[in-house]
DNA sequence: GTTGGTTAATTAACTAGTTAGTTAGATTAT
DNA sequence: ATAATCTAACTAACTAGTTAATTAACCAAC
């Protein structure tokens, strides 16, 4: 978006992009650990080693920044995800592939379950102003896809007859929510929760759980209704 | 706690519960939308239509003020889900009535979920003082009770062999994740996730996602494990 | 039954410390 | 030179928390 002609260009100190990125990646911690509001750019600026003008250089205010980081984390999300349903496998398989995959990679950036949570609940009057793009750009094709697998899966037997209006949401937050709330388990049970065995062990539970909600079991004879009055 | 002798002993403008109470039910509502950080004291003062120095006056600071909060909120989950959880009814039922009540509750109090995920999210070095205590106090013993019943469920063999350790925050996640991210679901949809049809479709959604995750049906045979490695 | 003191409840106005954002200039590759 | 990259120092606005004074209920004494 930056560098369309011919060579880097570099300016005086010599780090242009190095700059952005190490600020991007400074603003996904503080933002991730302390919300829009609690996050100090002066913390950012000092994490990615630059003067906190070189924010404002680079992103027009804070809000911008904040953007961009949402940008970042969900594109790679979307990356990683559409990818892993790529495969011309059985909805069965789709299914277990994308949700290890979204597992894994929520994983690996303990980080951004905590951005999301928290940019998902900005809305309540007067939100926020990156939701729509965000869901537009990276939900909804995201849901589109798997909501598309799960008619398959249902039409071809497999599957219970879900609404995946509800089951793609109760997916994620399968996914995320042990990350999210980490701390907690942290005090709940006496270990930590984001030790290798432990996330394997929710990876297989989460696994587990989502399978036996929506697949058809071998010999089995259930009610074909997903949905009652309260 | 404070009039054990004779009389309520009321003071000059004449309402001390009553203010105290007024910034309480605005501060959950601040709290909830903004988190501690982005919370405006003035704005809770002004909700309240009180003098902002009253907070003071009833509240060390905000920290504590969003303690209260906390203890007050989820006293009353405690309070309804426990009593949910009273029945001398079968497993099955036992766990069906826990959700249920936990996700009336939630249901009719919209605020509380932002409130409770925001508070499960600090902590991540450095965070809530209250989180000990919270798990301590209100979660572990619903935590318990509720592992204790699924424990009950699997030995009459009506359960899966679930681990509750994932299994009960699993329902939590399932429960909560609607809620808190209701602005997702107004966008992603084209209707107002809020509204009393869609809830209780959702109601439905997640009993029904709960019990065939959780319930052994009919004639049925799968496989006993419930963990493997990623 | 009025007076005056005591104390709980309440407020207007203030203060000290932060914090997002700016400015004017420095540095250096080309 | 010149334009991109970068910084030290500053500012304007905001915000948690304080202070000192005010109001009115209650009670005891006269």
């Amino acid at each position: 978006m930056k560098t369309a002609s011919s060579k880097p260009r570099l300016g005086s100190r010599g780090q242009p992009e190095e700059s952005r990125a190490a600020i991007l990646k400074a603003a996904v911690r503080e933002f991730a650990e302390h919300g829009i509001a609690g996050a100090r750019t002066d913390a950012i600026a000092q994490a990615a080693h630059v003067n906190k003008a070189l924010l404002y250089y680079y992103f027009k205010d804070k809000e911008t920044l904040y953007g961009a980081v949402l940008d970042y984390v969900f594109s790679n999300l979307k990356l990683v995800v559409l990818q892993a349903l790529q495969s011309e496998s059985a909805p069965r398989d789709k299914v277990l592939a994308y949700v290890g995959a979204y597992f894994d990679f929520i994983a690996g950036n303990p980080l951004y379950p905590k951005l999301v949570q928290r940019e998902m609940m900005r809305a309540g009057r007067g939100g926020s102003p990156h939701l729509k793009h965000i869901v537009e750009e990276y939900f909804r094709p995201i849901y589109s896809e798997v909501s598309q697998i799960l008619h398959q899966g249902i039409a071809a037997g497999e599957f219970r007859p879900v609404d995946p209006l509800h089951f793609v949401p109760s997916i994620v937050a399968l996914v995320v929510f042990y990350f999210s709330t980490a701390p907690v388990m942290q005090i709940m049970a006496q270990f930590d929760p984001m030790a290798p065995e432990r996330v394997a062990e929710r990876r297989a539970a989460v696994l587990d759980f989502i399978s036996a909600a929506l697949f058809r079991h071998s010999g089995q004879r259930q009610k074909e209704n997903a949905s009652e009055g309260p």
